[in-house]
DNA sequence: GATGAATGAGGGTTCATTCAT
DNA sequence: AATGAATGAACCCTCATTCAT
């Protein structure tokens, strides 16, 4: 959708910069998750990659490079997995099936997630705003399908309401990987559940019934 | 209420302390939200408190003694701001009224608050069970409330309900400190009205109408 | 005579940088002698310095700041031996005495001469401007000298040879420090009486018998 | 003339061999002239000579090699213009047409002379040596035809002052190829022309007018 | 109690060299 | 013969912490 920042590598092989840098990620997430972004260090990067330091420079410029790689394999997960969805014409419907996918998606890359609202701060500046315009594309899905849901008269909300409800929405999703510590009861099926019938009693303007949700 | 951990010090006056200590916390939530706890320095920190290094080790003995001191004197401060209000006995008046209330002080105290949630995670194991408890406190009161409101019927939630719902609105306030270069357009008293128009049409059994909210 | 560029220092006390910048330049000036500056090691210059790498970068910023400092001291130097001659009015006699002095002053700080001309290359641009400016002023001294020589008729050289010929004694001068190894066999006494009898022989007019020569 | 030293190559061709290393050394010399040859990469000196890193060391063992290859040529050069002078009996004028020769050179090559003077000292022990001695021989070449002349009677100096001239000779070339920043507004021509008169007047008994000089 | 110079472990990054293809 | 990905020792520099004054 939008040109990506491109991080230079000093390797031509671009099979091998995907799958090194595939590699690189993995192990990045999870000792970000465990340590942090500033008590990881690049030895620990390659070493958890599986290669050497010199071979981790190969294929970045700076540690930098490597959180921005995180969140950036993020988005393309994201993206990947909402495209599989319909949603040309927002309803109620479409917006349940966005939100089942989207707390589905944040459920399965927990740790993914954690560390990209955890560390992103850590962006150098334009990288920073790159992850912030994909993160503003997310709300303004939610809001587009929030004030088509409107126009049907399916939800009673001001323009300004679906604002704060769509980064509403929005956040609730962070919660989910954010919060595990405090919703270990809950699975992901009854979270979805209940915060489509949130969703459907607190924004509805007449109290509708979905079958499936 | 509990009893805290003791950051110690090699001075012995404790208005001394106290004096110092606030001096330190000024100085370091500007720093922290600026540039994160990893990138501010002990020196930086010791310069805008407006003392030595030298001095700065006097009265704490790590770096992360510092941003417990921020974390805690955040809790102080919500804790003698809720104190105002009556809750003995909870309803919905008396919730929206503590919402209103840890809303507006989340208001007034954004940088701390980002700084307690971004940065917590660098806090050494026991300070950081310590600022989690307290968070756990804050989501029990809600919780208590919403269960209290279920009692009279004023909310028509399950008891697994109120536990998330409880977090929700845990979390909209952290969202308020957090993304408000989102929320630009929002005034706080906008935000709050929202909230409370969300929090009575999501989950009141029944609509219901609240004066002077 | 010239603003200096200052090297910032985290040490307040002006005495004490003073010291310990001397500590430091002496010891560098013997590794970067023996090794290059390239091949020297910040660590070993603290080595030599009698203190921690640390406490090197109390006094400096960057590696360079150590090459900049070393060739500064030597025109502080400079400028000290040369003060003490009266230049006012110059003649072959103020001349001969300047060289004498610069020949001198580059026999007992040879290290330092090497160093400066050899390294120089690797100073920011900034600080290299510096140094060249310097040296300049060196060349220019010898300039005035001869063109005041000139006006009274002791020499019989255009213009644009008493350029050449500045440039001449001057390299000469760097000849005796850097070709130590191909002159062993004379003394600074011989190698200056010599250069002198090329000088009055090469660019007098007429034969000159200078006494004290 | 000498025993070369050697450098070793996996390569057996040798008309490749040669090939190869004159375009590493027509890419290092550029290099080298620019940022020196410590920061001179390898990967910069091969992608220079357009082939890869690995390429590169089929024809060398170490980066020095490089430096000594430059170096060498430089004397093979050299060699090879001074060759065209008769120069079997000296006098006054075989020495001037000599200098003519190596100022020329030196002019032609000035890039070349600039990095063989200012990082030969980074050629391992037996290679500085190497090139010591070629400089060595140049001197004593001087020092030969200065003999001839003073035993002929055209210049009045003693063996010792013929040993310092000699290296004053050679010292005035690499002034050309040094301070060519300083020496702008000379030519090539002028510069001969006026060490040539600085040489007759310095040296000669008498004053010996050469014509065509 | 206050100061700030001293310390050195540790971090990010580079680059000469090797070797499998 | 040519390539270029992989390696890891080594370098410059920072900064939390200490301690003599």
């Amino acid at each position: 959708m939008n040109e990506k920042r491109a991080i230079q590598s000093s390797v031509k092989d671009e099979t091998l910069i995907e799958k090194r840098r595939a590699q690189m990620i993995r192990g990045a997430v999870t000792l970000f998750k465990e340590k942090g972004f500033h008590r990881t260090t690049t030895r620990e990067i390659a070493k958890a990659a599986g290669f050497s330091i010199g071979t981790l420079y190969e294929y970045i410029r700076t540690k930098e490079d490597v959180l921005y790689l995180v969140c950036d394999s993020i988005y393309d997960e994201v993206h990947s997995r909402l495209a599989t969805i319909d949603m040309e014409n927002g309803s109620l419907e479409v917006l349940i099936t966005a939100l089942e996918h989207y707390y589905g998606l944040i459920d399965d890359m927990q740790d993914e997630f954690v560390v990209m609202y955890q560390e992103s701060k850590s962006l150098p500046k334009d990288a920073l705003q790159y992850v912030l315009k994909k993160e503003t594309e997310m709300v303004s899905l939610f809001e587009r399908l929030l004030t088509e849901c409107a126009e049907r008269g399916q939800v009673d909300l001001t323009p300004k309401e679906i604002v704060l409800a769509s980064h509403h929405l929005f956040v609730q999703g962070q919660m989910w990987a954010f919060r595990r510590w405090a919703l270990r009861d809950f699975t992901i099926q009854e979270f979805i559940a209940m915060q489509t019938k949130f969703l459907l009693q607190g924004m509805a303007g007449e109290k509708i019934s979905i079958s499936g949700g």
